[in-house]
RNA sequence: GCCCCCAUCGUCUAGCGGCCGAGGACGUCGCCCUUUCAAGGCGGAAACACGGGUCCGAAUCCCGUUGGGGGUACCA
């Protein structure tokens, strides 16, 4: 499961950089780089997918890179999360996984030129120095104490870039423009932890030099780091610096940065409850970029046709549940037979059914499920169109049946007609269907009303698949039964003594 | 506090000076279809944050205000 396609030679850090690749010739490269640190969750699943429709429509390389140089905060077991997801969306990337982990001379090769050309200088300052040397300071950062100590690289010393004082560093942005930072904002930043390990702004850029790459499109987050990193980039003497992207964040209804804590948005939360992994990409493709004709429903091929990262909009998006559900029920509904039973499988059989094992039953299944597609919006959502066939023992709503049998006075009279019925028609959606309807004009009401108080008697609720069609496929035995159950259990109002075994037990379970 | 970004229906968005008395989609409301529920069809309500400019003309350009958001770490 790692690279397909494409080379998986790592540019060496000597390689000449890549001019002319920005805006014109040259086949882009570019990265997603997550770091490890919790859940993949649908912003990153938004940026990798983005990344990767810009790579795919323009024949360009896709790099996965893993920043895990935080060791306190990485975890490998978020990794495979990581890739899996990627996977499950039909993200491949041409290279990689990197570890940065696995990268740590690089960093440490350039900090040392770095410190050689005079851009970094030792700092042993803590934190509650710089603090108690200011106090309530209003320009926050580091004071540039240790500037001009000449203090020599050691352990317990950070590197720190020296910054400019004055003029502005421009990073050239496609979603927002140029944008303009003054360098006297810009704190003289540490590069290398007083632990020597590199932070990931000197990793991220020594990387994206030593890999060539040509765009950088990230979350917008990043945006206020990214006059560091063209400092450092332009430190390092490396050619033209990327094109830079930066996506607006997706937020939740609050209007705050999607955050792992406070909300649902793990990518495989998601794929759990049953989202199919095209409405995931299609729905995130629109989350923030819209086609130029508007079309909504866009497979594979048409988003890597149709992307284009001039057209990524620059406002927060709100991650709209419901907008996915939509999107889900489309593509659930457009799946053919043979697919969407392959599809639903996986929620219905052992494991993951909420039944016992054994219980389901696949050919039962697969005479409702064309039913079943209809009406669900996600995966999740099938085995509780089902369960009226395979959950033992079977269960009535009492809401429900207090509703459409217990308060309706002609229920029990309909039901025990139903019964009659039963046992002896054909056995067929259509002669169900009559039994049914007979037993409607019998009472005076319409078939819609009539069915009400057998849906909830056989299948246990007022709402669910077609009546009849679900009936053929449970049987006679089981629905006759159940219906009976109804009535023996006190069904309508007094005791209407139902004529002939009106007394056999729980039926349901068969 | 400081730096930066953003601002069209509840939501995702189209719009890049006249075609906009603002279009689509989700959601919502009503009707139709109908064995329940969905799906589908039809119809409705629903937005250019505010104030100044520029211009013959502004949702579209500029400035300001307000309001959101992000960053401010020896996290990424």
């Amino acid at each position: 499961m790692a690279a397909r396609g494409g080379c998986r030679r790592l540019p060496d850090a000597g390689d000449q950089p890549r001019r002319g690749v920005k805006a014109t010739g040259g086949s882009p490269r570019v990265r997603f780089a997550p770091s490890p640190t919790g859940y993949f969750h649908v912003g990153g699943a938004r940026t990798a997918l983005y990344n990767w429709l810009f790579a795919r429509r323009l024949g360009g390389t896709f790099v996965l890179r893993i920043e895990d140089t935080d060791r306190e905060r990485s975890d490998d077991a978020w990794i495979s999360g990581i890739l899996s997801a990627l996977e499950w969306l039909g993200i491949s990337w041409d290279e990689g996984p990197y570890r940065q982990s696995e990268r740590l001379p690089l960093y440490e090769k350039a900090a040392a030129e770095l410190f050689a050309a005079g851009r970094l200088y030792a700092c042993d300052c803590s934190r509650a120095d710089v603090e108690a040397r200011n106090p309530g300071r209003t320009t926050p950062g580091y004071d540039g104490y240790c500037r001009d100590r000449a203090l020599t690289p050691g352990p317990g010393r950070a590197l720190r870039f020296r910054t400019p004082d004055e003029g502005v560093t421009l990073v050239h942005d496609v979603v927002r423009g140029d944008v303009e930072f003054p360098n006297s904002t810009i704190e003289d930043f540490v590069v290398v932890k007083s632990s020597g390990d590199p932070l990931f702004v000197l990793a991220v850029v020594v990387d994206d030099i030593s890999m060539g790459i040509t765009h950088v499109i990230r979350a917008e987050e990043h945006l206020p780091t990214t006059p560091k990193a063209v400092m450092l980039w332009e430190a390092l003497g490396a050619g033209p610096v990327p094109v830079f992207a930066h996506l607006p964040v997706l937020v939740n209804e609050k209007r705050q940065k999607l955050s792992k804590r406070r909300d649902r948005v793990s990518v495989e939360d998601y794929r759990a409850m049953g989202i199919l992994p095209e409405a995931m990409r299609n729905y995130l493709a629109l989350l923030g970029w819209s086609p130029a004709d508007g079309r909504e429903v866009l497979d594979l091929e048409e988003l890597v046709s149709e992307f284009r990262l001039e057209d990524v909009n620059n406002s927060p998006a709100f991650f709209d549940e419901r907008r996915l559900l939509h999107f889900n029920g489309l593509y659930i509904r457009a799946l053919d037979e043979e697919e969407f039973l392959r599809r639903a499988l996986p929620f219905l059989e052992p494991p993951s059914g909420p039944w016992a094992p054994g219980r389901f039953d696949r050919a039962q299944f697969e005479r409702l499920a064309p039913l079943v597609k209809e009406r669900v919006a996600t995966l999740g959502e099938v085995a509780g169109m089902v369960d009226f066939l395979f959950a033992d023992p079977f269960v009535v709503d009492d809401h429900d049946r207090a509703t459409s049998i217990g308060r309706d006075p002609g229920a029990r009279a309909l039901l025990e007609q139903v019964a009659e019925g039963f046992r002896s028609c054909g056995w067929d959606a259509g002669s169900i269907r009559a039994v049914v309807t007979a037993a409607a004009e019998a009472s005076g009401r319409k078939l819609a009303k009539a069915q009400a108080p057998v849906r909830v008697a056989t299948m246990g609720r007022a709402v669910g698949l077609p009546l009849f069609e679900s009936l053929e496929v449970l049987g006679r035995e089981r629905a006759l039964g159940r219906v009976l159950s109804a009535l023996g259990a006190g069904a309508g109002t007094p005791a209407g003594t139902g004529p002939g075994g009106a007394a056999q037990p729980a039926g349901g379970a068969g």
